[in-house]
DNA sequence: ACAATATCCTGCGAGC
DNA sequence: TGCTCGCAGGATATTG
């Protein structure tokens, strides 16, 4: 569910909550969740590490523990990363407790059971394809449009494709393409080697527009997604084509759903070219 | 090299 | 009210 917005947003919200706590237990209650290593050796080489950052790359959540570990949750469709009050009471979903000092949990809940948790050496990434894979930060300095310009005519695909590719660019998931694709003008369906120069520097435009409105806004709460204190994101007020398929966008004209890279997409046929 | 499809899983809203 | 169906923001393996 979250994407990179909604991710960042738990990072920050999380970060003051958590730095400098020692985990003293971990309680699971359902250990598939927990992907390498085996939930035995997962709850033993945790068992008084000290959550020394928290960071994101992409869509997955670091946290850099004591002794070098690190700890790297991916919350999927549903995953929810939260802090919490031990006598909280605990929701049915919810597949692992962290206990950090004074009755304090950071807890990890998931409906739909997708999510992943690994517990690997600092830096340890070979065993986690998607992360190890990863794209550039959009966000970051050393996304120019010079890279992205390489990457779209480097490519025989669709844009939509591209922008869902985590290995192309890291963190943009079906909502935010929607949303870019709008801001820049542009057909889910166009061929990117076939973009011009002024097309490439509209979707650069875009991708920063759109990913940083949606941080700015605490992210995307269409259905289940919270941030590190429970609390829902703002940015679905915003959204432009995302879930609206058959309404009038502001141009006038309907807007049309398809499926596109295997994935419900809504553009307006008037604005989009 | 790329696209489409199935898969993991639970909940929800629509339609009957 | 209760049922069945289709759908949901992700990543990945498999098939075409």
């Amino acid at each position: 569910m979250p994407e990179l917005p909604e991710v960042e947003t738990v990072k920050r919200t999380l970060e003051p909550l958590v730095v400098g706590e020692e985990i003293f237990q971990v309680r699971v209650y359902y250990s598939g969740i927990i992907k390498c290593p085996n939930a035995e050796e997962f709850t033993e080489y945790i068992k008084g590490r000290r959550i020394e950052t928290v960071t994101r790359r992409g869509k997955y959540l670091l946290f850099s523990l004591s002794a070098d570990w690190e700890l790297i949750i991916h919350l999927r469709m549903t995953g929810r990363l939260t802090v919490n009050k031990g006598e909280d009471p605990l929701d049915k979903h919810t597949h692992l407790v962290f206990e950090l000092s004074a009755g304090k949990e950071l807890r990890f809940t998931d409906i739909r059971k997708f999510g992943m948790v690994y517990l690997v050496k600092s830096g340890c990434w070979e065993r986690i394809h998607g992360l190890f894979t990863l794209g550039p930060e959009p966000l970051a300095s050393e996304f120019t449009l010079k890279v992205l310009k390489d990457k779209l005519h480097g490519k025989k695909t669709r844009l939509k494709n591209f922008l869902l590719d985590q290995s192309q660019i890291a963190g943009i998931g079906n909502i935010y393409a929607d949303e870019i694709m709008f801001a820049a003008g542009l057909l889910p369906q166009r061929k990117t080697e076939d973009l011009t120069d002024r097309e490439i520097a509209r979707l650069y435009s875009a991708i920063h527009l759109k990913l940083e409105e949606g941080i700015r806004h605490r992210g995307t709460s269409f259905r289940d997604y919270v941030d590190g204190k429970g609390e829902k994101g703002g940015f679905q007020e915003k959204l432009k084509v995302y879930g609206r398929s058959g309404q009038n966008c502001s141009c006038g004209s309907a807007l049309i759903s398809i499926v596109a890279a295997g994935r419900t997409t809504v553009y307006c046929p008037k604005c989009q070219g």
